[in-house]
DNA sequence: TTCATTGCAAACAGTTTGCACCTTC
DNA sequence: GAAGGTGCAAACTGTTTGCAATGAA
């Protein structure tokens, strides 16, 4: 994690390297005070301005990316590295975020840049609906009640 | 514009037909606070909590989705009707915002609804990058300085 | 020793809410 | 006339900023 601090011409400081940390070790989609809650487990003082701000500086430097799903706060992922790309599935009704790969979003990237002559930077795809878990609950509870 | 709110089940207000025909008439992706001030010309007296609560009612409705840009507000389009959906490129460096549609993204959900066996509700596709007008842009910048 | 980084408190922007009055049905 | 919608002002939430003290290089 220092090296990679290093390399983004950031200064390598507890706080940071822990962000880092927290990060790469979580299944990925923590909101902003989920990383706060967990890096005081390990430094008790950090403050909140400080996760703002190092999520922040790691989205410029291109290492952690802002995602927006159906709610009124973010949620931060280190980005991929290396050709594979992934995307999300959002249960509206549990929250819970899967992570898919496939083909078909590089091969929809290809066509747009050359069919608008658009440099593309990011490809976001996030696809809602009721996860099979509580679809599964949901025909549980329609049975019950008939 | 009235029978769409009458079949939504909503009063049928001069506010709310207002605001539905600003969304119709537009180019789409407008934010709260444009959405306010055009619709200020017609009704001087309306007020932003209104375009926040109609908003909020016609997206409850199914009627207008809210999309996340990279930007730190919300923006608003009607819903596609029928079986056309569109998604969106976003200019990084003008904000510019032009809909695509494609073939590929269906056969994407389809892939995902079977492999997952999720019920999907909404698929949102936003590709960032650079448009070929700012391309363009660039390059003459670039010319200019060497 | 220098300058970036931090924690704290205060500010901020976008959005939501409580309430008295008004409008639709 | 009852239920629901509106405008206004005040509240709220997530995020950002100013500043003095601290720590990395």
């Amino acid at each position: 994690m220092p090296q990679l601090l290093r390399e983004a011409g950031l200064r390598v400081t507890p706080q940071r390297a822990l962000l880092l940390e927290i990060l790469r070790d979580s299944e990925g989609h923590l909101d902003a005070d989920e990383i706060y809650r967990r890096a005081r487990h390990r430094h008790p003082r950090i403050s909140l301005s400080t996760v703002y701000r190092t999520l922040s500086q790691l989205k410029d430097q291109g290492l952690v990316r802002e995602l927006h799903f159906d709610e009124d706060h973010h949620h931060y992922e280190l980005c991929d590295t290396g050709e594979c790309k992934h995307y999300h599935l959002y249960c509206v009704d549990c929250g819970a975020v899967v992570e898919f790969e496939s083909p078909l979003v590089s091969e929809l990237t290809r066509q747009l840049a050359r069919e608008y002559n658009f440099e593309i930077v990011d490809c976001r795809v996030t696809v809602s609906g009721h996860c099979s878990a509580c679809r599964a609950k949901q025909r549980a509870c329609e049975g019950e009640s008939q």
